[in-house]
DNA sequence: ATATTTTGTTCCGAAATTTGATATACAATT
DNA sequence: AATTGTATATCAAATTTCGGAACAAAATAT
C-alpha cells in the first residue's frame, strides 16, 4: 500500500486505482445522470478505452446491475442497482443521528414526524417517529405513497426540472384517494409552483381522510434534495394554521438533518489516509 | 421483495463470478442490513476467507464507499455509497415513468404485465408489475425467454425483414417447452405473418403450461420497435377472448410508453435536461 | 495479573483477471 | 451500393486478486 496518493487532478479521467474502483466510479457516472447513456457517450464521459468500457458494461449488465435499453445501445440502471440503493436508504436509519433529530422534532411539536425520500415515482418513508398521543395514523417505514398527494412528494416534484416532472406526471394517473386529492395536472402544476415559492408543502387530507401533513425539504448544498421531513397529524389536532405555526421547528429540523448529511457527505473526496491506527 | 434469496443455512458462498461482482455482492449484503458489521460477522455472513474480506473492506473504505466506525472494528455504508444511492433514486424519472404506465395497466386489467425488449436472440424482461391476485407466475425482470414461444418475441420476429429473421431462425433451434410450442419453422413463419397483420401476438401455453400472454409493440416513430408490453396471466383467469378484450388497454399503454421513449431518447446531441455536474 | 480465546492485520507466491491496441461485424447514413 | 460511425471479438502482456499461514492486538477467561 502506498502512501498518500499524489495530487493529480485529472479533470476528465475516471478516477480509480483498482479495477473494482474504476467500475464503481462508472456506476457513479451513470447514477449522476438522469439519461440513457450509450457506450460512445460513456467513452467521452469517462475517457476510458472503448473495449474496456464495453467489457465493464457487459459484465454489469449480465448480472443485472445495469440494464440495456430496448435499442440495445443505451444503458441505464438495472434492478440490482436500484434495489441496492433502496435498501441502503431504508436501512440507513440505523446509522443516522437523524432519528434523534426526528425524535426531538416530535417532542417539540407533539405530532408524528417522518423522513422521506423520493424513489422511482413515489415517496418512501425512511424513518418515522410516532407521537405519544393515542389517536394517530400508523404508517410504517418502508411503505410508499404516491407523490402527487403527499406533502413530501410535492416538494420533490416541485424541485425537478420541467422535463423530469413532465416525464413523470405526464404518464401518471393522478389517482383520487379522497375528495381533496388533486387530480387535475394543470392545477397540480400550479400548486407545485406555489410549493416552490413557499418552500414548504401541505397535504390537506389529499391522501387519507383526516390526515394533515406539512413538509419541507432537507436542503442539499450539492444540488437537488431527496430528503424531506414532515409532520403528520389528525386534522382534529393539527389545524391548517397550527401546521404553519410549526414551520420554524420543521425548518430547524431540516437544517439539523442537512448538517448531518454534510458531515457524512463532504463534496470532494478527501484523501487523508489515516489508516495507521494505534499501531505503535 | 425478492424471493430468490438463499436461506441462511451454511456459510453460503457469496455468489459472483468475477472479483468485481463479488465485491458488489458484498455491498448488497451490507446494504441489506445496515447494522454495524464487523469483519468476523461478515466472514460468517458471506463465507469468504478472512484475508480476502479484509482486503475488500479496506479497499472500499479507503475510497469512501464504506466507512469504519470510531471503534475501528465495525463497518457501515460510506459517503460515496450513500451518495450513489441518493443520485440513483433521484435521477430515476425514466424508470419511474415507465413503471407507472405498467402499474396502471395492471390495475386496469388486473393481471401481471411486463415490458420486454429483444436482445440478441431472446426476449428480456425489462420491468414487470405483478397483479395482486394470489395465483400468479413469478418471472423476474432481467430474465430471458426464447423468442419463438413468447408473445413479445413473436412481435419482434414478425417485424424483422425476411433476411434478418432467417438469419436468426436459421441458426436457432426451436426448442419445445410444451405441447403447444411451435417447433416447425414453416408454421412459425405463417403465424408471424398473422401476427404482423393483427398487430398483436399471443402466447397460448407455448412456453409455460397454463400461461397465456398477449403483447403489442410499443410503436417507434424512428423505425422498428424493440419494446413490447404484455399481459401475462394463468389461463384459468385469462381466457383467449378476455385477452383480446384487453387489447385496447394494452394499446393505450404502448402508446404511453412510446411517448416516454421519445421524450427520453437523446437524439445525438448529448444536450439534455438537468445537467448536474458532479465535479468531484 | 496471567493465560487463553477471539478477532483483526500483514505477507507473498500462485492463479486469475483486467487491460487495450488491433481487427472485425454491424447499422445507419450518404 | 459505398461510407461512416458505432458495437463487439480477440489475445498476449501487465495487474490484480486470492487465500493459507503467520502474526498482532483486543477481549475474555482463569
Amino acid at each position: 500500500m502506498d502512501m498518500i496518493s499524489s495530487p493529480k487532478l485529472e479533470p476528465e479521467k475516471l478516477e480509480g486505482d483498482t479495477p473494482t474502483m474504476r467500475l464503481f466510479a462508472l456506476l457513479e457516472v451513470i447514477a449522476e445522470k438522469d439519461q440513457l447513456l450509450s457506450l460512445q457517450a460513456l467513452v467521452e464521459e469517462t475517457g476510458l478505452p472503448k473495449p474496456t468500457l464495453h467489457r465493464m458494461l457487459q459484465q454489469l449488465e449480465s448480472v443485472g446491475v445495469l440494464q440495456r435499453e430496448s435499442d440495445g445501445r443505451h444503458y441505464s440502471t438495472g434492478v440490482r442497482l436500484r434495489r441496492l440503493a433502496s435498501n441502503l436508504l431504508i436501512n440507513n436509519t440505523f446509522h443516522g443521528a437523524r432519528r434523534m433529530v426526528l425524535r426531538q422534532l416530535v417532542e417539540e411539536v407533539g405530532e408524528s414526524c417522518n423522513l422521506t425520500a423520493f424513489s422511482g415515482s413515489e415517496v418512501v418513508y425512511l424513518d418515522r417517529v410516532e407521537t405519544a398521543a393515542p389517536l394517530r395514523f400508523y404508517l410504517h417505514p418502508g411503505s410508499r405513497v404516491p407523490a402527487h398527494c403527499s406533502s413530501s412528494g410535492k416538494l420533490f416534484l416541485a424541485q425537478m426540472t420541467p422535463v423530469q416532472r413532465r416525464r413523470l406526471l405526464g404518464h401518471m394517473e393522478l389517482t383520487r384517494f379522497t375528495d381533496k386529492t388533486e387530480t387535475d395536472p394543470a392545477k397540480l402544476e400550479r400548486e407545485l409552483e406555489l410549493v416552490r415559492r413557499n418552500g414548504y408543502a401541505l397535504d390537506d387530507e389529499e391522501f387519507l381522510p383526516g390526515l394533515l401533513c406539512v413538509a419541507v425539504l432537507v436542503p442539499n448544498p450539492n444540488g437537488r434534495s431527496n430528503l424531506a421531513v414532515a409532520i403528520q397529524a389528525p386534522i382534529i389536532r393539527l389545524t391548517h394554521d397550527k401546521a404553519l405555526h410549526f414551520l420554524p421547528a420543521l425548518q430547524r429540523a431540516a437544517q439539523a438533518l442537512a448538517a448531518i448529511e454534510s458531515e457524512t457527505m463532504p463534496t470532494t473526496g478527501g484523501d487523508d489516509d489515516a489508516l495507521q491506527t494505534g499501531n505503535s
